[in-house]
DNA sequence: GGCCCGATCGTCT
DNA sequence: GACGATCGGGCCA
């Protein structure tokens, strides 16, 4: 029921990893103990060297890339505008693509989340890679982690999606991209599911 | 070494 | 809808 995924879910093909962590629970328990989860409600794929959306298009290497090019299963934590993390898990077993989390909700911790967002509702804690980075408390310090490691996993949920529920989409925030910007890798699950 | 800009967010109009 | 915050990375010289 909350079985952590296995490595061999994130070695697979990353638009079919994007689609089917929706519905799955992302889990970072803090010190040991404090745990703060979230149902995984949007996602984008990056494609790799041919993906000019991609930190590693081009086969572009760098420290900051290095996690990428683990296999799949390890997560890859980036620091953007000089405020946010964003926190990707890789895929596939040798090309360095990734699937961006984009948006949770929230499920354990939450007194907890509305704390270090600074915040005293319980609304927008987690519906951004910045905000839910920020909520679950996912710093550059975890990148490079895998993925089955007693502090951060994703696991099982006890839902099922239809593909009707599930819509499709352009990534956000890429336009510099070109061609890319229009080509549909963006997976949330219906937002009117979620009221 | 310098310059430009980003897989964002919150606030203000 | 617009904009400022804030800083590290990528790229060119």
């Amino acid at each position: 029921m909350s079985q952590k995924l296995p490595l061999d879910f994130y070695q697979r093909d990353t638009l079919r990893v994007a689609e089917e962590l929706l519905g799955k629970k992302l889990v970072h328990k803090v010190n040991s103990k404090i745990i703060l989860s979230g149902l995984i409600t949007e996602t984008e794929a990056y494609l790799g060297i041919e993906d000019p959306a991609c930190h590693t298009f081009r086969n572009r290497r760098s420290p900051r890339t290095e996690s990428m090019f683990l296999p799949g299963g390890h997560a890859y934590i980036y620091f953007i505008y000089g405020l946010h993390f964003c926190f990707n898990v890789v895929t596939t077993l040798r090309s360095p693509e990734a699937v961006l989390i984009r948006g949770l909700l929230p499920l354990e911790g939450i007194p907890m989340m509305m704390c270090s967002r600074k915040t005293t509702h319980t609304e927008n804690l987690t519906n951004g890679p910045g905000k839910l980075c920020q909520a679950l408390q996912i710093t550059k310090a975890l990148d490079g982690l895998i993925l089955n490691s007693e502090s951060l996993f994703i696991s099982e949920y006890p839902i099922t999606l239809t593909p009707d529920q599930v819509q499709v989409d352009t990534r956000v925030g890429i336009d510099f991209a070109g061609d890319a910007a229009h080509w549909p890798l963006r997976f949330r699950i219906d937002p009117s599911l979620l009221l």
